[in-house]
DNA sequence: AGCACGCCGACT
DNA sequence: GTCGGCGTGCTC
């Protein structure tokens, strides 16, 4: 049984099911004539319900109006799941709106009453608000996603439950298998405080003394003193002690050493962060949805800012949302809202269970919560009176999701704090270039968008000095060391000083992979047309795109054969988090600790807490990482910071690639120097003249968007336009290639188009950036493709894609939805609209 | 999604 | 003549 079930007893189950549908066949009549053998009861209706089916399909993404039974007055409100008869059949679906009239149902106006049917069935009490159904539309059009995959992500953990026909023509709602826990308190009773027992009965005095300091829970008491159940029981029976059963709120539980996860309020606060929350404060009276941006550097002191402004949300009674990154969504960022809001705090991450998600969220529910700390998906939790909403790392690439609905948090959440009247945070030292130009501009959407500056990090703190080692020369004077001379140098000097560093190794996209050294070939995957990697420990290549695994070895092992010509040499290409540790470990005395943190040495629940505890308590170390060591990490003791290649995050293919490597560089830079010790950063590259580096380098953020902002302003990218990816994939390449170029040839008619893309140069007059005389600026939507994706094929499918560019004003998202409805469907072919793609692959 | 309706080819 | 292919349209 559910947890909820105690909030709404009368409801749910087979049974009840079965009978509810027996008992509404005698006494109202009017028996429709079919219906997959579940017969439609038309009765008395107390008003109607619009109702979205719980089936993802574009061609159900409006929903249908029912009639409220008498009996089902109560029950049938706005969030509740509902089981309604549709065609012949009997399906789940969400309640969104209610209202005594058809008239009054949005999209039901001109429905002959008669053609309604009624509601069957009540199996869930209400997960979310009318104002939350009102979010889910919204998104629904924004992202062209069906509707009941957008009601989805309201609904409690553990999911939606399902329809089952059975072989008699009935149906039963199978709720979702995740159950609540409880768990048995013992405490002492009143009398049971001057309760003494018997000088033989040890085991009663054992128990009595575990609870002198309060209630504990039976498998506690178990654990430490034996099986004390038996004495539980008499002295239950003899009124010392009462037992009592409560839920069980896991998720909860999990402590940590880490001393910066302790987050008791400073003393005083700099004028940056006075500053930014006098703004919140503004933003937070207008009641409009209005926008801050707190751009502050690299340990500026944000987090605090944060907790002061949730601080005066709470005091006024209402609740907060704050989204972190996935992967800075630690013990440590925990730790600091728990010291601060203890129990009020609720947490969402992927690495909870669904128990946990569960009481998480029925804990938000219940209002006990009214804090919650979560990855992008905590913006629909069921928070009442939502007062402010924070995104730290507002630039973040997470933020936006890979699957339908593809909706970006930052969007979604500006959304929700209209709708709620409340103000939205964005946090960042290197803001995304969408949220610098809506500043810049004061509005968006119709809010307000402010940003405050915090150049500061508060006490004695300051930026750390970076120092650029250009491979080139480290190269051309002899040296094949993965760390150039500066490195080395201040890596000795980090073990002299009995200090701490901590070195980045970022390799994404350029993992290990196997090159025939005869033909130059690069395995590839057979169902995929991408490179393989290769995986050192087991001799394997993988795609990962389809999770293939091929068996191989590198030369000179036995065996190593080019799957193309056969040729031995197989030459291992790119650098691995483990050689750079190797190659530390044989640098450095061995009293110096040397911690890998990767994908690998984290994999086990608690692993990644566990490695930051070794490295905090270690009196010097090296932190060698991949990009999970970049953010959020706080450790005064680091000087020394060292990233191994800055060139890999420089060189990917992708507009934003600059952004992301600027990010990345400044966020591992700000490790360093962040207590008393001032610190370095050492960044190894063969690019040492591009803006990027140069930007980190001299810690002017300007000489990097100034040039980045130039170049998405001159190649036609965000935030000067809107961007969209209509992906089309299936096995048979025909078909896909035929849908992908029908939806082409909607999207020309939808915009008016003929062949060419048009663009107008526009004269740029009287403004003081000189720097683009004439301006190309989209003036009409322009579409390129259908093309064939960059990864052609992947698990068997063929994929092909559009890329739509339309001007900032134009309503893309209902021109996407047009155009794909009106190209149709093909069998076996799949579409998927991406508005505001961030992965245009 | 799933199911009916509907309009053309090859089978008892 | 009927059985059956899957294209189109509808489900409150």
């Amino acid at each position: 049984m559910r947890g909820q079930d105690s909030l709404f007893p009368e409801l749910n189950t087979a049974d009840q099911g079965a009978s509810a549908q027996a008992g509404a066949l005698c006494p109202l009549g009017g028996v429709a004539p079919e219906g997959g053998g579940a017969p439609v009861v038309s009765g008395p209706v107390l008003g109607y319900v619009s109702v979205v089916i719980d089936i993802p399909a574009r061609a159900l993404s409006e929903p249908f109006a029912y009639g409220v039974p008498l009996v089902l007055n109560e029950a049938c409100q706005v969030g509740a799941t509902v089981l309604v008869p549709f065609g012949r059949r009997v399906e789940a679906g969400y309640v969104v709106a209610r209202s005594e009239s058809l008239g009054k149902l949005p999209g039901a106006e001109g429905l002959e009453p008669s053609r309604t049917k009624p509601v069957r069935e009540v199996v869930a009490a209400p997960a979310f608000s009318a104002a939350s159904a009102e979010l889910a539309f919204w998104m629904s059009r924004e992202y062209v996603a069906p509707l009941s995959e957008c009601l989805r992500l309201l609904l409690p953990p553990g999911g939606a439950g399902k329809v089952v026909r059975r072989e008699d023509g009935s149906y039963v709602y199978e709720p979702p298998t995740v159950t609540s826990v409880t768990v048995r308190w013992v405490s002492l009773t009143e009398e049971g405080r001057s309760f003494e027992p018997a000088e033989r009965a040890v085991r009663q005095r054992q128990l009595i003394d575990a609870l002198s300091c309060g209630p504990v829970t039976t498998r506690e008491l178990n654990l430490m003193n034996g099986d004390l159940s038996a004495t539980i029981r008499s002295l239950e029976k003899r009124g010392v002690v009462t037992v009592e059963e409560r839920r069980s709120w896991r998720g909860c539980e999990g402590s940590t050493t880490l001393s910066s996860a302790n987050a008791s309020a400073p003393k005083e606060l700099t004028a940056g962060q006075q500053n930014a929350l006098s703004a919140i404060a503004r933003a937070t009276e207008a009641a409009s949805g209005d926008v801050v941006l707190v751009d502050g550097v690299t340990g500026s002191g944000k987090t605090e800012v944060y907790l002061a402004a949730i601080e005066r949300v709470l005091a006024r009674g209402r609740s907060a949302c704050v989204l972190v990154p996935e992967i800075s969504l630690t013990a440590q960022t925990v730790g600091r809202f728990r010291s601060r809001f203890g129990d009020a705090v609720a947490v969402f991450h992927s690495r909870l269970s669904a128990g946990e998600r569960l009481d998480q969220w029925d804990m938000v529910r219940s209002g006990a919560a009214r804090v919650v700390v979560g990855a992008r998906s905590a913006l629909f939790c069921p928070l009442a009176d939502l007062g402010l909403i924070v995104i730290d790392e507002e630039h973040e690439q997470s933020y936006k999701q890979g699957s339908s609905p593809r909706y970006h948090a930052r969007e979604v959440a500006a959304k929700l704090a209209q709708l709620h009247g409340c103000a939205l945070v964005l946090g960042s030292a290197t803001p995304s270039a969408e949220a610098l130009a809506r500043c810049e501009a004061g509005s968006h959407g119709g809010a307000r968008w402010t940003r405050v500056e915090m150049p500061e990090r508060p006490g004695t703190a300051r930026l750390p000095e970076v120092i650029v080692a250009d491979l080139r020369r480290e190269f051309a004077s002899g040296s094949r060391s993965i760390f150039s001379k500066p490195l080395l140098d201040a890596l000795d000097e980090v073990v002299e000083r009995r200090q701490k560093a901590v070195l980045l190794h970022n390799r994404r996209g350029f993992a290990s992979f196997l090159m025939c050294r005869e033909c130059g070939c690069v395995p590839t995957c057979k169902h995929c047309s991408t490179a393989l990697t290769y995986h050192e420990r087991t001799h394997t290549l993988e795609c990962h795109t389809c999770g293939s695994s091929y068996r191989v070895r590198p030369y000179p092992e036995y065996g190593s054969a080019c799957p193309k010509c056969g040729s031995r040499y197989l030459a291992k290409m790119g650098l691995g988090t483990q050689q750079v540790e190797d190659a530390l470990r044989a640098l450095l005395p061995e009293d110096v600790a040397v911690i890998r943190m990767d994908a690998d040495s984290t994999r086990t629940k608690g692993a990644h807490q566990k490695l930051l505890e070794q490295f905090d308590a270690a009196e010097c170390a090296v932190l060698l990482g991949t990009q999970m060591i970049a953010k959020g990490l706080d450790f005064p003791e680091v000087t020394l910071v060292g990233v191994i290649n800055a060139d890999y995050a420089l060189k990917m293919p992708d507009f934003r690639a600059g952004e992301r490597a600027f990010d990345l560089l400044e966020q591992v830079a700000g490790r360093a120097g962040r207590g008393e010790d001032p610190g370095r950063v050492i960044i190894q590259t063969y690019l040492p003249d591009e803006p990027v580096i140069r930007a980190v380098k001299t810690h002017d953020r300007s000489v990097f968007t100034e040039h980045d902002l130039g170049m998405r302003r001159e190649a036609l990218y965000p935030p000067y336009v809107r961007l969209a990816n209509v992906l089309v994939w299936g096995k048979d390449e025909r078909a896909a290639r035929g849908l992908v170029m029908r939806i082409a040839e909607e999207l020309r008619v939808e915009f008016g188009l003929d062949a060419a893309p048009m663009l107008h140069p526009v004269v740029e007059t009287g403004s003081a950036g000189v720097e683009f005389s004439s301006r190309e600026l989209l003036s009409r939507p322009q579409i390129l493709g259908p093309t064939p994706c960059v990864i052609e094929r992947a698990k068997d499918r063929y994929r092909f894609h559009i890329i739509v560019k339309a001007p900032l004003g134009c309503d893309l998202s209902g021109a996407l939805s047009a155009a794909v409805s009106r190209a149709g469907t093909r069998p076996g072919v799949s579409i998927a609209v991406d508005v505001d793609a961030y992965d245009l692959m």
